[in-house]
Parts: C-alpha cells; structure tokens; sequence
DNA sequence: GCCAAAACGGATGACTCATCCGTTTCACTG
DNA sequence: CAGTGAAACGGATGAGTCATCCGTTTTGGC
C-alpha cells in the first residue's frame, strides 16, 4: 500500500517492485535498483521515481513486518505477568529479525528513509518503554537497563546469531533464542 | 610487516598505503582502494598488487590489534580466577572493538582473505575454549555456552553498542561494557 | 472520444572499479 | 662502479554500475 492513492498502472509497477524487493530480502541478495527494474520487468527511471533508494525500497518491504510486531506489542501491553510478557514479546522480536532479514538494517538504521516506518519505530520504542516500566515496577528486572537500550540489545542479538556459523536459517532461529535467552537471564533480577 | 621480504621502494609504498588504511578506519571511512591509491599518493595499480581487496587491507590494518588480544588471552591463561580471568579478557575485547573499528569486520567475517588472519582467529577461538573450559569445571558458567559462541556474543555486544544513538567513542565503550556486563550476569551461574 | 496530467521506459552521461603494459627503480654481479 | 635482469611502479583505459532526463504512452475525468 502506497503513500498516497496510485493510477493503476503506477499501483501494478508498485506492487511489483515491492515483490521483487521482498525475494531480493528472502534470498540475501543486496538490493540494486537497476536489477530490481529488469526483475520486475519495469523501467529504471519507475522504480526510482517510486523508490529514490535501495533503503526506501527495503523499509517498505519491511514494513508489514514491523507494523505486525507493534501489534504484537499492544496485545501484550493489555495484560498478564510482566515479566513473561516482556519475554515473550522479546522472543517474538528476535524471531522477527531473524525471520525476515529486512527488518535488522532498519531497525539498525539511525535514521530511516521512510517517514512512515521511522513513526513505526518510534511506536516500538514506548511500547518497549511500556513493557519495561511493567517489569521495573514488578521489580523483576534490572533497573539500569532503559527503553533506549531494548533496540539495540536486540539487534545485537540478531547480528550475533549470524555471526555464528550456523547452517540454515532454522538454525540462525535456534541459537538467536538462545542467546536472548542468556542476555534475559542477565536483565532479570533474581529474588 | 608485509608477508615476504620486500624490496626498499614496495616495503615503503605497503607502509604508506596501511597508513592511510589506518586513517581511513579511523574516520570510519569505508576502504575505496583508488582513494587509498591518490591518498597514499601511489599508484593505484600498486594498491591493488599489495591489496587485492578491501579486505586484505582491511586485515592488513587489524592485525596489531588481533595480535594483542591473543597475547592478552595467552598470558591470562597463565593463572588466576577462572571467572575474573574471563571477564577482564571479554571486557578487554569489547573495548578493542570499539577502540578499533577494523577488528569487528574481521571477526565477522566467515572468511578471511589473509591466511594469517585466519590463523590468529584460529589461536584465538582455540583460547576462548581455554578459558571457558577453566571457568566450566569451576562451575562458575553456564554449561550451555560453548567456545564457538564466544566470537559471535561478542560481535553482539559491540554491534549492539554501534546501534545506540550513542555521541562520541567513549560513550560507545561505556554502553558496550555496560552490555556485555548484562551479558555475563545472564551467563555466570550463581551459588 | 478527447485532453491534460500522470506515469512510463530506456538511452545516456557521470562515476567507480580493477587491469594492463610501457617505464622506472632496485639490488646483485663481475 | 657500470651493466643487467627482475621487481615494482603508475596512470591510462575499458568494463561495469548508477541515476537522470525527456520523448512516448497510458489513464481517467469531462
């Protein structure tokens, strides 16, 4: 879904590229605008016109993504133990990353191409604010940690399951839960 | 040092050319081999003859750095507490990290163009496992964490730190010490 | 059906990259 | 110390990438 409302043709080419750029993400590949044109079988100066960088291109691919896990933040916002939630949602972000390799560099991005998704990721950062407070209040985690610190720390994460030389993107999955695992343990504060 | 014995004009032109590889790391401006060629004021050809790649200069200019890590790891093999030992010898690293920004993308990177490289990665993976073999049988490390995760939890941490809307290189250090202290409560196990 | 606006596409010039080869420098020998 | 072959030099250049510009086509309201 674009910005503002497209002509038809422009709303196809649009769709096009973005699928196009959604393969280029699942398969590894660096996104190049001139390749993306002949894939999608649409002029270059369309896809610029559209997307003036690979990085907007990327946030729009992503975008789904994030928007499915500030939902998936609200929802945990509306109750239960915060400490399980805070973990929970943790682990689904992880997940996320690891899932969906584009949304790490935007995340990762100190300054985002869409204003869109730098809004989304603004609503991210209270939402984990939020979900701190929960914990911090509850007294279960420690208190030098701040909402400022939770984007980061995840994608540290993220980039350290990649790091490891593991096999297949299942694997990646495994050991990103695993380390989370080990940086909560460290967070929480034990009675 | 250059690999083999150089002649007097090759073994200038290589110190220049890491020099300014040295400069540009610092700047954290990305190696462009032509740029290095005008800056180094050398032709480019002879940039390319000592330094097929970016990387091999990239390397080129982390070895100092690595090499003192794994003199760091061998004389804090040679006695003390397991767990202090550990933990002064990952604080060290993460600051090497962040001190010098030529050693991450090495670490990172699965493969290495320097055989040399690889092999002080090699000693090093071989002393982590020391140390992390010192602090299992003083029970003092969860049993889950292996020497293969080493490397990639500390990629993590000072990945981590680079995303944080951090200002200057001081405070960088600060928040990657600050993580990786999270990081080793979560992987300590307590009495 | 007609027209203005919107969108299209690919040719093209600017830029980056890495190789090739004619010239220069070095170090060893007699 | 002059001569010589090997090693190293450097920058011109061809291949390749990137992003813009503008003449043509498509769209949708009247």
């Amino acid at each position: 879904m674009p910005a503002a409302p497209l002509r038809k043709d422009a709303a196809r080419n649009w769709q096009r590229i973005v699928e196009v750029g959604r393969r280029l993400v699942d398969e590894g590949t660096p996104i190049q605008l001139n390749d993306v044109a002949r894939a999608a079988s649409v002029g270059v100066a369309t896809v610029y016109r559209h997307f003036p960088t690979p990085e907007a291109l990327l946030e729009t691919v992503a975008t789904p993504g994030l928007e499915a896990l500030v939902a998936h933040a609200e929802r945990a916002l509306s109750g239960g133990d915060p400490w399980t939630t805070l973990r929970d949602f943790l682990f689904a972000a992880a997940d996320a990353q690891i899932t969906d390799a584009s949304i790490s560099p935007v995340f990762a991005a100190p300054v985002n191409a869409l204003p869109h998704v730098g809004e989304l990721k603004e609503r991210l950062a209270v939402l984990f604010g939020k979900l701190l407070d929960q914990a911090r209040a509850a007294g279960v985690i420690d208190p030098g940690v701040t909402q400022a610190d939770m984007v980061p720390l995840m994608c540290g994460v993220a980039f350290a399951a990649t790091v490891h030389p593991a096999t297949g993107t299942e694997d990646r999955a495994a050991t990103a839960r695993r380390y989370l695992t080990f940086l909560l343990e460290g967070l929480r504060t034990r009675a």
